[in-house]
DNA sequence: TTGTAGGCGTTATCAC
DNA sequence: GTGATAACGCCTACAA
């Protein structure tokens, strides 16, 4: 007998076929309860684990889906994770991870899904040319989260951007803000570009002229957020509030607010998005529009699973889905202090 | 023709046989220049990718190993993820996760590892009596990584947390510091207990008489820490400086310290474990012990992959390996206040 | 050097 | 209701 016992050792050790043995324990078609006692026992005695590769070599389909990801190692991305594992794990599938924020890791990491026959991918693309993923995409359901580029799937999990910073505005609005400034990245991912037109779309609902100049873009690191800070703090018409839609921004335009001696929310009211734990600890706490992250995982893993299952039906699923921001009030957003230039 | 080519497409394709196709691409023997021309061409043509589930199947070996995690979800876990799944990918492993902090979840990962043929495993265990587990480390290699138990595996890659905390009393005693107070978790894992045998044993070694009420455990959460924290800090003979062993904790001690309204260092001086970005954007910046997280994930892939591969030679293997923390000196911890009642 | 045959562990199809 | 038989895609003898 081999290290492990399979199907025929159960079925020698019940005397019964191994059609039978597999039949019983998929509970499939009916069969005569005593033998389904006796092969039930011969398992038991003999420790038996289906061999999950031949099931999949023989049924086509592995029970494991790709998890690809690009994003950043911060929170907001793992707790993403967690809830693709958990989704699969309540139906049955095995998750197989990478993570790739470069085109020539994500090409890696689409060849090894696909050697391993997955049934399906979640993606957090890091590029939009993968030649690999888009072959990958037309023979099994791909599932994009957080961000698209549209290219490679029907189906997509992303937050509702556009109203999550509208949110934002409003609430620096309500305070009294006039002159809001937006820093954000500089790469041409979804995010990044629903956020600046919702940014835009809002302050315009508002009635508020757009200053080209207190829109900042920059590189997607806390180093562009410092250089971003400062250029957008040193006009001559400073603004008396900033968005900053990504966290690793966030904690450079921090740090230059701090070293150019500007105290929050007194000259300067801040909001940032993604609501970790530093965010929280920090003197004062920020207010932030924070990300459901673990849902918009869950949902992914739900979604792409569906989509497997019922690929027949595929056409009636909805292709995007929209998560909606919370906007959490902390004590870095307050009303602007009078400008006396303004208001004599 | 099926969906996706096979090798006896592209040997039809190529007019040879079939292991003449898989010699060509294993490159393994010698192969007729014309035919191996021949067959890679058809290759291209086809478009064909290896399966792997039928290679696994028959070679006895997946090719993944699983990665079970019981961490919590802040950062370290996540970049020690990333470690391993480098590790895994530069020697052509695949990375199949779960995550589980409870013994029910880690039993089911277990058994799921196990019916996908993992070749090995590396855990951060949350339990000691997970027989599932026990079971899969009789049959193939298991690391653990972060804390061990020892139950499990015959292998691990630890921080040296002796001499971590070791380095923390270091510094503080550098500084004039003499009551000294440990905040740490009080569940039975390795890295609580080796941190606070260190702590123990490196104040008895500096000869300071060691104080119990100095010495606080409690729940290994943030609430935990602003207990613990508030039980510390009111004592009638308070310390001046504080070293707390988990980042969670210390997230509650800070929050326990405002709340007290001293200040730090001025009042008191604090060390903390693990060095997360809020550590670093705190006022003041957090004096902390950094683990090297990416290292010790890789370490723990690198270490189980050679397991793996050598399964003879398993016993000339180190058991454990144990890597440094550094000392990241930041703007937390000063020298003690004159205490008045001591020094008049 | 190349091809043929058999098997990895499972499920599906058919007789019985 | 049950048991032979074939097949999933690949690799490894062994024979040609």
């Amino acid at each position: 007998m081999s290290r492990t016992p399979k199907l025929s050792d159960v079925a020698q050790h019940a005397g019964v076929s191994v059609p039978t043995v597999s039949r019983v324990l998929r509970e499939v078609r009916n069969v005569d309860p005593e033998l389904k006692d006796r092969v039930l026992l011969s398992v038991k005695a003999l420790g038996y684990q289906p061999n999950r590769l031949a099931k999949s070599l023989r049924e086509q389909r592995t029970g494991i889906i790709g998890y690809l990801s690009a994003g950043d190692i911060a929170t907001f991305h793992h707790i993403l994770a967690q809830g693709i594992q958990n989704a699969a794990l309540d139906h049955g599938y095995a998750v197989v991870t990478g993570h790739g924020s470069t085109l020539e890791r994500e090409m890696m990491y689409a060849k090894i899904f696909s050697g391993y026959q997955v049934d399906g991918l979640v993606v957090i693309p890091s590029s939009t040319g993968d030649p690999y993923l888009e072959e990958l995409a037309q023979q099994i359901p791909v599932v994009e989260v957080d961000r698209t580029f549209g290219a490679y799937s029907r189906h997509s999990v992303l937050l509702d951007n556009r109203s999550a910073v509208a949110g934002a505005v409003d609430h620096l609005v309500a305070l009294g803000h006039r002159q809001i400034g937006l820093i954000y990245g500089n790469i041409p991912v979804s995010t990044e570009v629903e956020r600046k037109e919702g940014f835009v779309d809002r302050m315009q609902h508002h009635g508020f002229p757009l200053r080209p100049e207190h829109l900042i873009s920059d590189g997607f690191s806390e180093e562009g957020g410092v250089r971003a800070a400062h250029q957008l703090l040193q006009l001559g018409e400073p603004v008396t509030a900033v968005v900053v839609t990504t966290n690793e921004m966030l904690a450079g335009v921090v740090r230059a607010i701090r070293s150019l001696g500007l105290s929050i929310p007194r000259d300067l009211s801040l909001i940032g998005m993604d609501d970790t734990r530093w965010v929280q600890m920090m003197e004062p706490p920020l207010t932030v529009m924070a990300q459901p992250a673990y849902e918009m995982g869950y949902e992914a893993g739900r979604l792409l699973i569906r989509s497997i299952q019922d690929q027949d039906h595929e056409e009636a699923f909805p292709r995007v889905r929209r998560l909606p921001a919370q906007l959490i009030i902390r004590q870095s957003t307050a009303p602007p202090r009078e400008v006396p230039s303004m208001s004599t």
